[in-house]
DNA sequence: TACCATTTGTCCGTATGTATG
DNA sequence: CCATACATACGGACAAATGGT
């Protein structure tokens, strides 16, 4: 999965995309987490920030839920 | 040793300096532990994350090695 | 065995400064 | 001006490893 740096989307919402659709189709389970920032950071190669701003819209989304100390976990497939 | 938080110099940079130079001077010979993150912070003022930055630019260096549950070990002099 | 203190590891929350388009 | 993006810095909470009691 790649992520276009020169498009007009930005990159965060490339990124929540890309997690979404692995929500969506499965890839991540209901009560499973998805990847750290950490981890978001390193594959997509992007700042934390960014990473940050992805798992946001997935949580705005009601997509997952953020728990601090522990991380974002899928709530549901939408 | 004192901390310009002005300046240009991240702080984890002149934290890493100090202690560098500490290393460098023998002050804190090989095989011992730098201070752990807890009395970096007290010492110098600092979040937590300064502090591990700090180390981390040694470890980066090669002059210490960093050991969970245990500290972070000088393993030479440069 | 259990418990505890210390230390590093890993999270999220927040804020500021800088730079780019 | 504003959104995006990165780096720095602080804070709080929980997890894991270590060593000792």
């Amino acid at each position: 999965v790649t992520i276009d740096r020169e498009g007009p989307v930005p990159i965060y919402q490339q990124v929540a995309s890309v997690l979404r659709a692995r929500i969506e189709a499965g890839d991540i389970a209901p009560g499973r987490p998805v990847p750290s920032e950490a981890s978001l950071m390193q594959e997509f190669e992007i700042a934390r920030e960014t990473a940050r701003k992805a798992v946001r819209v997935l949580r705005d989304e009601g997509l997952v839920q953020i728990v601090q100390g522990r991380g974002a976990y899928v709530t549901g497939r939408g």
